[in-house]
RNA sequence: GCCGGGAUGGCGGAGUCUGGAAAACGCGUCAGACUCAAAAUCUGAUCCUUAGUAGGUACGCAGGUUCAAAUCCUGCUCCCGGCACCA
């Protein structure tokens, strides 16, 4: 792996000369790669898009683009924020987990001094922003460091304020109410990263429907995932041992359980707790049902649950196991077994094969009692083939008819309206906190909204999407699904780094909305450096941006000097708008849709987005790389371990964008040596003779210049692994038949050198540079134009030889069915009256059998022509070749190569063999 | 649950959009060459039958359209990804 040796070199090279810093102007390419988090080392995963963009970068400039490649660091929001928290309390595991990360790069000691300084979240952001600037050069990235900024930036703030002008002056930003992830005790939102298994076992927020009952001049209030089956109710169950509490709800009298009145508080209602009782104390009393208006008495039951929902539940035995057991297991009660009748439960949802539905899969599954644990997956059961196949019947009023997966919400709905129901946020599961705490629901009413349901953007932005490039194209459809999907969508939190909310500065910008538009501060990023915060007025950004005002009146207004600000404005409008940004398709929906959006409503249509590229992850070895499971290989050691350009050689040979690449040392190895053969053979061929060039070697020139034309359409489509597939397997292969053919293969090899070098340059950067080197080419590969593809083929000589190859796969498929080691081998090739068919085939084609009446032996020559025009000779020939010639000069390499003697058209023909040849296939007999 | 995507040899995967000789390219395996030996490298074989260019079996399952289906349509099974405050 000799290129371990010089990467360093060459990438030192680009780095004094500049070589990736363009100058505004000329035919432009700007290609951007979301910039990566800092909270820690990036892996060979992180790399893979990283690494195709670089070579869509490069390829682009051997195209004769001037190519801008940017790159930034993204530090906004409370990841990095609790990894200082985490490590200030001497958190072990994020402790280890950073000593780790250290480790890649620093000695033991030293990291355990850094680490200290990671209380400080800045430092944490710096740190590893700076290590990514070193990981990327040491892959050999062709990025434009003078860029270069952070989130955290007082500009970047400037800009992001900016920003969130434009959208409020747009009417897009709202304040609501919304409900999020809280713990009562820690009086702060929680994240996922907060919550203990929260990252392997998501939580979710789950709408409950509470569910009013009269009862006594107050209202019960039962919670429930299913509105439909009001309808069914036939009795309230509460806990007899659970503590219920009497509360002022919004004016109201309301019973609910404790915890429920805990969490109505936080979730943006007016309560006052008063008493509290025990559910046993209401117990057979009897409430109203608010749709039918009959008594239903309040019933015992130990399988509620006091912290789900309000503690209450209303009981539908026909639909519900639980409900139903519940029943069953009351009805011997001496004092309440009167108050159920099992034998008339009202039935609502008819559902084909069940008369009872709960009751028959209770049975059927010999459910004990309601506290049998197989209730949970008899009632997932009973839910879910009701959804389904589930009809409201005539009990349901108005609902008569629907499917219950319609009616769900249809019902819901009217319950709403006639104010019997209201709403109650629920976690999707029980979740606790790190820190042990209960995470419930807040809803907090002075949220900020960017508000994307607006019906004009969102029908702007799919006709953009539809008429922008998407690579592949098969992610369009989910761009447009997610634009259908959004909603208003929260863009500020109350903690966290990043740009103060310029309407309200107690809460900072949230990460991903602080970054869609940040594609146009590149274009200024360093000009910005030498003005003071101060100067940079929303009037700067709307001068540089969107062209209002003129140099005077903003130089007037921020005290720039107005040549600076023309010149921003002119590095702008040179560079926008982004030609192609890249990425992984878990941005589509939300990342890249806000990106798009956010352009189409800021900037001018000029400069939105022009195309969009996604590529999968990366894997090892059959599994995903992962902390616990120890099996990621740092970016930081790619080059020591394998060198960059075997790195990039397979990430970009081993798998289309859209598929998973799966890291295998087997493979790497065997890509390492193909790029082995390359550079031996590039070095070897710079100091071969000159040597006289055959028509052989015309062939393997040919055939280059016919895989580089295809493999320049494959890179334009960013189809990287069928460009190597031509420019690397298939030529080298072709090289091994070239050596035994050829008087000077390496000479030959000299004829293609540069261009098959640039070729492969956008892969294997470093490589490239060092065979220029080699070839005494004293220019930066790096920067060479790209082969012409004009250059003459030579199709005869391409036909003559891939006859030859075909003859040598002739003889070994018959060696092979024959089970025969031939010490000669005679050749026969076809009678001149089949050459004669295949002209008028050639010409006509699937009409050549009208043309038959011109051969003697009709039958003879049907045959011929049948098989021709079955093997569309058309498609590949022009004109019957000299087959006698072509075998009698290739004699010599055959037999070498089959390790038989040749004989062409002798008369010797034991099995009469001669008259079975045809054009291109002429017959062999084996002695 | 909702919304996407996928299923092809022993393995990774081409081929699907635009129907018309399935398996390009790579890996593995087997055999041979080189070597004292091994590694590396090179050569060949790798669905079945067959002195041949032909036939048969095969692209998750079940149907359908067509002269013709891996490819188009319908239903099903299984896998993967995203799902709003999370970068």
């Amino acid at each position: 792996m000799k290129w371990k040796e010089y990467e360093p070199r060459w990438q030192k090279k680009w780095d004094e000369n500049q070589v990736f810093v363009p100058k505004a102007g000329g035919k432009k390419f700007f290609l951007t790669i979301p910039y990566p988090y800092t909270s820690g080392a990036l892996h060979i995963g992180h790399g893979r898009t990283y690494t195709l963009g670089d070579i869509i970068a490069r390829f682009k400039r051997h195209q004769g683009y001037n190519v801008l490649f940017p790159m930034a660091f993204h530090i906004s929001g409370s990841p990095i924020l609790s990894i200082s928290d985490k490590i200030s309390r001497e958190d072990s595991k994020t402790v280890n987990l950073f000593l780790e990360y250290l480790r890649i790069y620093e000695t033991e000691e030293k990291s355990y001094e850094i680490i200290k300084e990671f209380v400080d979240p800045k430092k944490v952001a710096t740190y590893f922003a700076e290590k990514i600037v070193s990981d990327f050069k040491s892959i050999g990235y062709s990025i434009d460091w003078t860029r270069v900024f952070n989130t955290g930036e007082e500009k970047y703030n400037k800009f992001v304020e900016w920003q969130y002008q434009k959208l409020n002056e747009k009417g897009v930003l709202v304040k609501g109410k919304h409900p999020i992830l809280w713990s009562l005790e820690e009086n702060q939102p929680v994240g996922e990263d907060d919550i203990a298994d929260g990252d392997t076992d998501k939580v979710t927020i789950t709408d409950f429907n509470m569910i009013k009952f009269d009862f006594e001049g107050a209202v019960l209030v039962a919670a429930t995932l299913r509105p439909e089956t009001i309808y069914g109710a036939t009795n309230l169950w509460v806990h007899p041992e659970g503590i219920y509490v009497r509360i002022r709800m919004d004016g109201e009298t309301w019973l609910v359980s404790r915890e429920a009145a805990n969490k109505l508080k936080v979730q943006g209602h007016d309560v006052d707790v008063g008493k509290d009782f025990r559910g046993r104390e209401i117990v057979g009393r009897f409430a109203k049902n608010p749709i039918s208006g009959e008594k239903m008495p309040i019933l015992p039951a130990s399988f509620v649950d006091l912290d789900e929902g309000t503690g209450v539940v209303y009981s539908v035995p026909a639909h519900s196991p639980y409900d139903w057991q519940a029943l069953v297991d009351l009805k011997n009660d001496v004092r309440l077994g009167k108050l159920v009748d099992l034998d008339n439960v009202p039935v609502v949802i008819d559902v084909p094969g069940y008369t009872i539905l709960a009751k028959e899969l209770n049975e059927t599954n010999r459910i004990k009692d309601q506290k049998d644990g197989r209730l949970i997956e008899v009632t997932k059961e009973a839910y879910k083939t009701e959804f389904y196949s589930g009809l409201m019947n005539a009990k349901c009023g108005e609902f008569k008819g629907l499917r219950v997966s319609e009616a769900k919400d249809k019902v819901k709905d009217k319950l709403f309206k006639d104010g019997i129901a209201k709403l109650l946020y629920e976690t999707s599961r029980k979740a606790i906190t790190r820190s042990k705490n209960k995470v419930v629901v807040s809803v907090i009413d002075d949220q900020w909204f960017i508000d994307y349901s607006n019906p004009q953007w969102k029908k702007t932005t799919n006709k953009w999407i539809n008429k922008m490039k998407i690579i592949p194209e098969k992610y369009k459809k989910s761009f447009l699904d997610t634009v259908e999907w959004l909603d208003k969508r929260p863009c500020a939190r109350r903690r966290g780094l990043g740009t103060k909310f310029p309407l309200d500065p107690e809460w900072v910008i949230e990460p991903l909305s602080d970054s869609t538009l940040y594609t146009a501060f590149y274009t200024v990023s360093k000009h910005l450096n030498s003005i003071s915060t101060d100067k940079m007025k929303p009037e700067l950004f709307d001068f540089v941006f969107l062209g209002r005002g003129t140099p005077n009146e903003i130089s007037k207004l921020t005290k720039i000097n107005k040549n600076k600000l023309s010149e921003m404005r002119d590095e702008f409008l040179a560079w926008y708008p982004n030609d192609l940004r890249h990425t992984a398709p878990a941005h589509i929906s939300n990342h890249l849709t806000f990106f798009l959006m956010h352009h189409i409503m800021i900037f001018d249509k000029p400069h939105w987005p022009q195309s969009i590229s996604l590529n999968e992850m990366l894997i090892r070895e059959g599994f995903k790389m992962s902390k616990s499971k120890g099996n990621i290989i740092p970016l930081a050691k790619v080059a020591e371990k394998y060198g960059s350009d075997l790195y990039r050689l397979y990430v970009a040979s081993s798998a289309d964008l859209d598929a998973v690449i799966d890291w295998r040392e087997r493979d790497v190895q065997a890509a390492s040596g193909k790029l082995n053969k390359f550079i031996e053979l590039i070095s070897s061929a710079s100091k071969a003779e000159d040597g006289e060039i055959g028509l052989v070697d015309e062939w393997f020139i040919s055939k280059f210049r016919l895989y580089l034309s295809e493999a320049t359409k494959q890179m334009e489509s960013l189809k990287f692994r069928d460009a190597v597939v031509n420019l690397m397997f298939k030529l080298l292969n072709d090289y091994k038949w070239l050596e035994k053919r050829s008087k000077n293969p390496l000479s030959t090899i000299k004829h293609i050198a540069r261009d098959w070098v640039v070729s492969l340059a956008p892969i294997i950067p470093h490589t490239a540079e060092e065979c220029f080197s080699y070839l005494g080419i004293n220019e930066f590969a790096s920067l060479a134009t790209w082969p012409d593809l004009k250059q003459k083929v030579n199709k005869q000589a391409v036909i003559n030889e891939d006859f030859v190859l075909s003859i040598v796969s002739q003889i070994r498929d018959v060696e092979k069915i024959s089970g025969k080691k031939p010490k000669v081998v005679y050749i026969y090739t076809a009678e001149p009256w089949k050459n004669d068919a295949l002209k008028i085939v050639l010409k006509e084609k699937e009409r050549s059998m009208g043309k038959i009446s011109s051969f003697d032996d009709k039958t003879k020559a049907a045959k011929v022509i049948q098989s021709l025009i079955k093997g569309r000779v058309w498609e590949k020939y022009s004109k019957p070749l000299d087959e006698e010639t072509i075998i009698t000069e290739a004699t010599s390499a055959l037999e070498n190569e089959l390790g038989v003697k040749l004989k062409i058209n002798s008369s010797k023909d034991p099995l009469g063999k001669k008259v079975k040849a045809m054009p291109f296939r002429p017959a062999i007999y084996l002695e």
